[in-house]
RNA sequence: GGAAAGGUGGCUGAGUGGUUGAAGGUGCUCGCCUGGAAAGCGAGUGAAGGGGCAACUCUUCCGAGGGUUCGAAUCCCUCCCUUUCCGCCA
């Protein structure tokens, strides 16, 4: 959520970052709504002013044997007032909060500006496209011959969108996920296992709610969300807190299973395990001090690298234009790996600043000297990694002319000592 | 799911209708004292929001939301959470 008092200091400066990320925002309308919000709190902060003299008069009286009956009556009437008005701003200030949520995140100066995801500039990347002399398969081609994906039977048992893994591919799953968080680890981030059913609280901390209801999972009986990200339950861990300035970096790390209805999303990659509504990640975030949050980004790019270097993946980083960047972040990159069999990269990582945008949400505060008044602290985070593109990415890219695949070394370990997937 | 007890400041813990934003303790900060420290003494020590250039000032907040009342931490209702016991269950 923005600030609104940069709101009320700078508007045209606001609608300009709006604007570049293809959003008209009538910020007049905001102003003049919170400019009413404003008067109607001044004008009940002093009929609460007057009831509280008066009743503390009225308590004299009575004390000291008095008829207060007069008195009383014409609190009476201020009471009325006042209830009246608080109504009525409780109401504009719900309206405005309201509002204010379903706005995203001003881009930062730095992000580049752009018109669509054309337009997102390539940063770098790292090792070559694999070459093959034969024809690479698609990984739907080859899971369902090795046994190790089946897709059928998944989409029998839940429906489409759904991954069964089987044998040699679970195993690689868990590989995978235990090969990520022991690097995590490595780099400092602290491992945690969190709820998978979160409240609305905490949805609307990470920016989830109120806008993307149709994006998630709920329970009508309970009214929680089947997290899309470990994000959401990481990220609030430290909801309503104001933490120390020794406290911060905040390096915590997670693994999850992700589920996502992609509403709007009917059509696109529906072979293979591209997009999926349950999906298995490995996620990254940071609490860190405001200036120090451009620094953390690129280190945690960095940190989601590696481990595709590890792998041995090819991939590209790239930065989102304003365009093309995430409602909460204000600045992202993202990480393609490069998948051979169906010739095209596939985002495997996100990792983005988004300032206090979501603290100001969450209300995750630190104080930036020992006694000091509390300040948001800034937020950040990226996939290290989404599962099923780096199991696409691997297979494709490993693949042998027999459709056998070799296991990366790496991931030699976390597989029991297999170097390699046969039917 | 049933029963009971609770939810007050960084922590602990009083408070049952009228200067209570909240006693006492503890912790923390600053000062005095000391060769230095401890002890002791003194002062300060929550948040959000509004107004003001500022000193400052006002409002709100005792789990959340309603209600009663001239006035609510205190009384009533609903919900949430915690703890204990019982039941059920991986």
């Amino acid at each position: 959520m923005i600030d609104i008092k940069k709101l009320r200091d700078d508007a045209s400066t606001l609608k300009a970052k709006w604007q570049s990320r293809g959003l008209d925002v009538d910020v007049d309308a905001l102003l003049a709504k919170d400019k009413e919000w404003r008067d109607c709190i001044s004008s009940v902060e002093e009929l609460k002013k007057t009831r509280n003299d008066e009743s503390k008069k009225i308590g004299q009286i009575k004390k000291s044997g008095g008829d207060a009956t007069e008195q009383m009556a014409a609190v009476k009437k201020i009471g009325d007032d006042i209830k009246e008005l608080d109504e009525k701003a409780h109401t504009l200030h719900e309206d405005l909060q309201h509002e204010l949520l379903s706005l995203p995140n001003p881009p930062s100066d730095s992000s580049p500006v752009g018109k669509s995801e054309e337009d997102n500039p390539f940063v770098r990347d790292w090792g070559t496209k694999a070459e093959f002399d034969f024809k690479p398969q698609a990984h739907w081609d080859l899971g369902e011959k090795l046994g190790i994906l089946d897709m059928e039977r998944a989409a029998k048992i839940s429906g489409s969108g759904f991954a069964l893994y089987r044998g040699a591919g679970a195993k690689l799953e868990r590989a995978l996920i235990n090969f990520f968080l022991d690097r995590h680890e490595e780099n400092g981030y602290q491992e945690n296992w969190t709820p998978f059913l979160v409240n609305s609280k905490t949805m609307t901390g990470t920016g989830q709610l109120p806008k993307f209801k149709e994006d998630l999972y709920h329970t009508e009986k309970d009214d929680r969300f089947l997290i899309p990200t470990a994000e959401v339950p990481v990220t609030n861990i430290y909801s309503e807190e104001i933490l120390e300035k020794d406290d911060l970096p905040k390096y915590m790390c997670a693994y999850t299973p992700c589920f996502r209805r992609e509403a709007g999303a009917a059509g696109k990659d529906t072979r293979g395990i591209i997009r999926m509504h349950q999906f298995n990640k490995v996620e990254m975030v940071k609490l860190v001090e405001p200036d120090q949050s451009y620094t953390e980004l690129e280190l945690l790019v960095a940190d989601a690298e590696q481990l595709l270097q590890n792998l041995g993946l090819h991939y590209k980083v790239i930065e989102l234009c304003t365009a093309d960047i995430g409602f909460s972040a204000a600045r992202c990159y993202d990480i393609e790996v490069w998948a051979p069999g169906i010739g095209r990269y596939l985002e495997v990582s996100s990792c983005s600043n988004f300032e206090d945008f979501q603290s100001r949400r969450a209300n995750i505060r630190y104080r930036p000297e020992k006694g000091g008044k509390p300040t948001y602290l800034h937020t950040l985070n990226g996939s290290g990694l989404a599962l099923p593109r780096c199991v696409v990415a691997i297979m494709e890219t490993y693949q042998r002319e027999d459709g056998s695949i070799e296991v990366p070394d790496a991931l030699v370990p976390y597989m029991n000592g297999q170097t390699e997937i046969t039917p």
